[in-house]
RNA sequence: GGAGGCGUGGCUGAGCGGUCGAAAGCAGCGCACUGCUAAUGCGUUAGGGGCCAAAAGCUCCUCGAAGGUUCGAAUCCUUCCGCCUCCGCCA
């Protein structure tokens, strides 16, 4: 969400962004129900002065015909046409939130995902003397990942982590929240169960209501009528990340300077419809309707070179981790037409899986600017006292699922067996994964 | 699930049809004063929008949310949401 005023100002950068971001909205069309909305607005308010000066002085007389004769005054006057400043109200919320942050400079123009471009890499992507396993083959090998009773019991993409897995995925979660914790980040462990405020705060609708036809989202009902959507209002929802549980922390807060930047993580299961992706990655771990991740978000000042500051060192943590769990991987730079509205300036990290033979996307760091604290109000005093909203940011630290597929088959050894990395093996007792153990 | 209570400004809390965007206290800020991080006095402090180049000023909306009654609602009615207390049930 941006301001009716930079819009107005700003419109030509916008409609730049607009096309660059391939977004369908015609911002002129906006800028129209805007003037319009200006007239109603004026209308209106002309008719509450009147309304309000009328009663007044009804309120200081006591003669009964007398207020009789104002009470019929007050009825004569002209009454706005409601429905019609509704509908332009409507029309103008639906079109003011497609509206997209302008990216950064050096933020690339490109159609889609191929435009992406790479700013960083560690490492090279692994060379093995035999042909690298997948981690579907070694999940079932070593009897620690089972996709076939996932989707008995829980349906499509359906999983089960099984004995030392599971002790890797939960170690790869202890160790990013550790890793947070010792970078200065307050650990939480917030709400998965959400109301659609945080999540359209967050900009995880699309429009200004839940489409489950698009959103990627879970809706849960919790009694008919919210089944059949008769109670629209107030619906619970599961989070895709706990980027929205802890934004709506802040959300309605008016905090202040000195306390920013706020680095906080927090570990939550992630659910996600992946609506829209039915053929897409169908095998194995890669792309699941649940996973456990380790996010980060800071709070900051309403300052691009200090956010910009912090997006890098949001980023250069989750490098750090891949680094220390000896995974190669590349940073790539998002360009406009893979970059979400609201994003100012986005990074992935893509971690290298030899089995699968591709790169996996094991992080994505956005800075919203304020677009985000718009929505959820948040702000912050400055010096002046004068309030402002606050800049978001939000990064992976470690998602589990993809971290862990990039361990197994990183790690593993022509007998078919994992190394499980230094230092995640204070979580499992052991150096090695074997089908025995 | 059953019974009751409550949602007001940064916080506590009064108001229960017009004089209320709202007493009082606390906290914050400003000024004054006292020779010293405290005390006292006075003043000041909700958010959003419009007019205006801007400031000043004027003005509209907002007392959990949405409807309704009324010339007029923080105050009355309905529904919803949230919170609290007690009982039941339960990880």
């Amino acid at each position: 969400m941006l301001d009716i005023k930079f819009i107005r100002e700003h419109a030509d950068d916008i409609k730049e962004a607009i096309k660059n971001k391939r977004i369908d909205l015609d911002l002129d069309e906006l800028l129209e129900v805007d003037r319009k909305r200006a007239v109603l607005l004026r209308e209106e308010e002309l008719f509450n002065q009147q309304k309000n000066e009328l009663n007044d002085e009804i309120s200081k007389i006591k003669n009964e015909a007398e207020r009789k004769a104002l009470v019929e005054k007050g009825r004569a006057l002209r009454e706005p046409d409601s429905e019609k400043f509704n509908a332009v109200k409507e029309k103008f919320d639906e079109l003011m939130v497609r509206v997209p942050t302008i990216p950064s400079p050096d933020t690339p123009i490109g159609k889609g995902e191929e435009d992406n471009k790479e700013v960083f890499r560690w490492s090279e992507p692994k060379k093995f003397n035999f042909e690298p396993k997948t981690h579907i083959e070694l999940g079932k090998s070593l009897d620690i990942l089972d996709f076939d009773k996932g989707a008995k019991v829980g349906g499509f993409r359906g999983y089960y982590v099984k004995n030392d897995g599971a002790l890797l995925i939960m170690g790869i979660m202890m160790y990013a929240l550790q890793k947070m914790v010792s970078k200065g980040f307050r650990p939480m462990i917030p709400p998965t169960l959400v109301k659609g405020f945080a999540l359209f705060g967050s900009g995880y609708f699309k429009g200004l209501e839940y489409n489950p036809e698009v959103d990627e989202i879970y809706q849960v009902a919790t009694s008919d009528k919210e089944a059949t959507g008769e109670a629209s209002k107030d619906k619970k929802f599961l989070v895709g990340t706990a980027e929205p549980s802890l934004l709506a922390y802040f959300s309605d807060e008016t905090l202040l300077r000195q306390e920013l930047p706020i680095r906080v993580c927090g570990y939550s299961q992630c659910y996600r419809s992946e609506i829209g992706s039915y053929s897409k990655d169908v095998k194995g771990l890669y792309r699941v309707h649940e996973f456990m991740k380790i996010e980060q978000v800071v709070v900051a000042e309403a300052d691009i070179e200090k956010a910009n500051r912090l997006q890098d060192e949001m980023t250069g943590i989750s490098g750090e981790m891949h680094e220390e769990l000896g995974l190669p991987y590349r940073r790539l730079q998002i360009c406009t037409g893979d970059m979400s509205p609201g994003k100012y300036r986005a990074f992935d990290i893509e971690a290298w899986l030899p089995g699968m033979k591709r790169w996996a996307e094991t992080g994505s760091a956005s800075n919203f600017l304020d677009w985000q604290s718009r929505r959820l109000n948040v702000k912050y005093a400055d010096a002046l006292g004068e309030k402002r909203y606050a800049y978001l940011l939000n990064n992976t630290a470690l998602p589990s699922p993809r971290t862990f597929i990039a361990i197994l088959e990183n790690y593993q050894t022509k007998e078919g067996n994992v190394v499980v990395p230094e230092v995640l093996r204070k979580y499992l007792g052991k150096e090695i994964i074997t089908p025995l153990s």
